[in-house]
DNA sequence: CGCCCGGTTGACTATGGTCAATACGTGTGG
DNA sequence: CCACACGTATTGACCATAGTCAACCGGGCG
C-alpha cells in the first residue's frame, strides 16, 4: 500500500516550507513539527482516504496532485477539491474524513499524527492563523466553483477550468499571466468532467470546440497551450475586471 | 440607509452568544469584543455590501436572513450561502468583499470594526479558534452544494434544498426529523432558483411535481408540509445512511 | 500482436431553459 | 367598493444544451 519514507527532508529546505500550514513558523515551532511530522507516498491512483473513513493523521501535499471527491450512491461522481503542494488534508477536531481522497500523481504527503497536532495546534497559534487563512482561501474557491457549477455554460466551464489551473501553477512557478500560456493539466478528460459536473464527452466536444477556434492548442493530451490568455478568458464568462478569487 | 442602533444588547444575554464568533469567549475576552462592537440594521431587501466594496467591518448576524451571491455580468446569479443568525460575515485580513451580501429579512448584525477586531483576534487565540470552526463547517456546506450543483438533477437538487431547510429549522427548534415535517422555506421560486442553478420556472415545475406526487403538500406559497420526510431524502438521490453534512 | 485505456466523434435523446400566456394575492387610488 | 397594477407563481409550447450510447482511433505495454 503505502510506502513509508524515512524523513529525509528537514523542513528548512522543505519546498512548501513558506506555503503550506507551517509557513508562518518560526524556528522554535517549526522544530515541534519536525518532531511529530513523517512522509508518506501515494502512488498515482491510489485512495488516500474513503468518505467516512477514520484518518489517523492530517498533513500537507509536498509532491504531486491529489482529490477530494463525493460520490453518489449511483456513481455519479462531484470533485470537491484539487490538493496541490502546500495544501492540506484533513480537519483539525474530526477523525472521519469527510470525502473520498485520491491521489492522481504519485504523491508524498507531510504527515502528522492527530493527536499531537492537535495539542500543538493549541499552544501555536502560528500554525491556527495559517490555517484559518488557508481554509479561508479554501472556502473562496469552493464558492467560485458553486458559480461555475451552478451557472455557468460547458464551455464556460472548461474555460474556467484551465484559467484555473493557470492560475495556480503560475503562482507556483511564478510565470506571468499573459499572452502565450502552458498549462500541464494533470487530469483525464473524465477527473474533468467530474470537476466541472459534465460528462467526459463533452469537456473533449468543448476542448476541441476551443482547439477549432484557435484558443488552444494540445500538445499531447496533457499538455494545453493557450495562444492568448486574455482570450481564454473572455471564454470564461466571469467580469473581466473584477474581483476574481482563488 | 442603515439604522444604527445603541448597543442596548449586552454580550451576557445575546442570543447568538454560544453559536456565534465569540462562543469561545471568556468573560475577560468578550469585555474587549463588547468594547468593539455596534449593531447595525438592514431592511429586507437591503443590500449590505456589493461584491468588490470596501467593507470597513466584520461581523455576526444576530437576527434575521442574508444571503451570499454572486452574479455573472449578464445577470446569471449563484447564491452561495445562507446567512442565518450567529454566521460570520466578512474576512479578516481582506477587506473587499468577495460577494454580494443581501438582507432577505429584516437583518441585525453585531459589527466590529476591521482593524480592531483583526488586532483582537491576534491576542485572543479563542476568537480565532471558532472562526476557524465556523470556516471549516461553511467549507463542508460549500462542498455539499458543489455536489448538489454539480450532479443532481432538478428534482433531486429541490428535494435536497428542501431536506437541508428542514434540517436547519430542526437543529434551531429542536423539531424532530421523523414522518410529518412543516417546512417554513423564506425563499421566493427565484431565490431558490438562485441556490439550485435552475430557472424559476424549472423551481416551480418540480414543486408541482412532488406535489402531485403527494410527497409535499403546500400551505401558502411560502409553507411546505411533508407528509413522510424519509420519502422526500429518497429524492435527494444522497446515500440514505451514510456521510450528510451540513 | 493484440489488448486496454483514454480520447474523439457522431447520431440521437432528454432534461432543463426560454418565451409567453395566465392566475393569484395584495396594496393603491378613483 | 371596484379597478388596476404589481410582484410572484403556475403552466404550456417549443427549443437548445448537454447527456447517452456507440463506433472508432491511437499509444503503451504485456
Amino acid at each position: 500500500m503505502t510506502i513509508p519514507l524515512t524523513n529525509e527532508i528537514h523542513c528548512g529546505e522543505c519546498p512548501i516550507r513558506h506555503r503550506a500550514v507551517c509557513a508562518k513558523c518560526d524556528s522554535d515551532e517549526l522544530e515541534r513539527l519536525e518532531a511529530i511530522k513523517y512522509y508518506r507516498t501515494y502512488e498515482a491512483g491510489q485512495t488516500i482516504a474513503w468518505a467516512g473513513d477514520e484518518m489517523s493523521f492530517l498533513g500537507s501535499v509536498v509532491r504531486g496532485v491529489a482529490t477530494l471527491s463525493q460520490t453518489l450512491e449511483d456513481g455519479r461522481t462531484q470533485m470537491l477539491g484539487l490538493l496541490l503542494p502546500s495544501d492540506f488534508i484533513g480537519r483539525p477536531g474530526r477523525s472521519a474524513s469527510a470525502y473520498d481522497v485520491t491521489a492522481v500523481s504519485e504523491v508524498t504527503l507531510c504527515c502528522f499524527r492527530r493527536r499531537p497536532f492537535e495539542q500543538l495546534m493549541a499552544v501555536t497559534p502560528h500554525v491556527a492563523e495559517r490555517l484559518l487563512d488557508m481554509t479561508l482561501d479554501e472556502l473562496d474557491a469552493a464558492r467560485e466553483w458553486m458559480l461555475i457549477l451552478g451557472r455557468k455554460t460547458a464551455r464556460e466551464k472548461i474555460a474556467s477550468l484551465l484559467a484555473i489551473i493557470a492560475r495556480r501553477e503560475s503562482t507556483l512557478t511564478l510565470g506571468n499571466l499573459k499572452g502565450r500560456i502552458e498549462i500541464n493539466l494533470p487530469l483525464t478528460r473524465e477527473a474533468m468532467a467530474d470537476y466541472l459536473g459534465l460528462t467526459l464527452e463533452t469537456v473533449s466536444r468543448q476542448i476541441s470546440a476551443l482547439k477549432r477556434e484557435g484558443i488552444i492548442t494540445l500538445d499531447g493530451k496533457r499538455k494545453i497551450l493557450v495562444e492568448d490568455f486574455e482570450a481564454l478568458l473572455a471564454e470564461t464568462g466571469d467580469d473581466m475586471d473584477g474581483g476574481m478569487i482563488a
